[in-house]
DNA sequence: CTCATTTGTTAATCTAGGTGAATGCTTTGT
DNA sequence: ACAAAGCATTCACCTAGATTAACAAATGAG
């Protein structure tokens, strides 16, 4: 990951902020939208449907970055609600630091490092949720975040991947039962 | 979308091609990876899965870009095959373009906002793979780009939506039927 | 023009994953 | 310490969409 001095000169006025476990950030419709560097601690982004069900968009442990680009490039309310999942320690940053317009060159560089990746992450994201089976995107999620398992209820892992909990369920009994 | 001479501008270098309905602009595991101004005609990019099914993930008309990200941001071999639907004008760019620490500010600022777009439709598309029905995602995918239709075989669109051409002949029947 | 390929449609199965409900287990709050 | 809420697992169903196959219509190459 990008290191926090990096992150930090993006914006010489962020503060560093603690938060609880279960305290709202940003709420869907909200227009108030900040983003948080994650020093310590654990965040996600989810939206939820109309019948009530929460679809969680990403993840974001030590050294990532969580923030609803979308709205912030348009200028839109939030999609998202975003909320912690763990006591964290927070870098925020108010939204206009990723107003394209106002960054200095040195700024854009990062942005465009961090938007870079954001993007090769959510296209992989994509090309799975079309061609690969629940149990194929388990593994891979396993793979390519191996610790989060031990820190987040399997509910929310079902949520990330798209299954229902009981489905998650099914999937890992078989997958120990192979062994 | 952004208009030519702002794109030109990223590259005095970049040459205006015409490519024929049929023709194949990256492979998969090449390295030779462009990016594909188009500014007339209809490319495509996708996946072909281990058995030996194509994943659409994206469609690039008159004014968008069409680019492996992915593989630019990360040096790698192409994820993405990328072709083209129709006879097409596209402007060529070498990936060199797109390697930030080469880029005027200017530049670097046409590039975040290309990516802060992409990064955008990517977010919505991911959400409404995980907590939508076919039948609603076709919906949204007529409102989003009501002239594709009419240039893209269906079997393209299922693929696109993720589902197989019978699904979506289907979900138009039922559609149809209920006027 | 003509034969062959690609495309779209419909219908009969099949299956991955959803839904709802019951059962213990672990957290959490007071 | 105890009650209450949240969590994971299992099971009996149900349904959206996959699969396979047959056929008609459109497209295309020689």
């Amino acid at each position: 990951m990008e290191n926090l001095n990096e992150i930090l000169s993006l914006d010489s006025k962020a503060k560093t902020r603690m938060v609880k476990k279960g305290e709202i950030l940003q709420t869907e419709g909200s227009y108030s939208s900040l983003a948080f560097y994650v020093k310590k601690g654990l965040l996600r982004s989810y939206t939820i449907d109309e019948k009530g069900k929460e679809h969680i968009f990403m993840f974001a442990s030590e050294g990532w970055l969580m923030a609803d680009i979308e709205s912030q490039e348009f200028d839109q309310p939030a999609e998202l609600f975003i909320d912690c999942l763990e006591d964290s320690e927070l870098v925020v940053f108010d939204r206009s630091c990723f107003k394209i317009a106002t960054l200095t060159e040195s700024q854009l560089k990062k942005n465009a490092h961090l938007l870079a990746r954001r993007t090769a992450v959510l296209q992989r994201r994509v090309i799975m949720l079309m061609s690969a089976s629940a149990r194929k995107r388990y593994n891979r999620f396993l793979e390519t975040y191996p610790e989060l398992p031990n820190r987040v209820p399997q509910r929310m892992i079902a949520s990330y991947l798209g299954v229902t909990p009981q489905a998650l369920s099914t999937i890992r009994g078989k997958i120990a039962r192979q062994k």
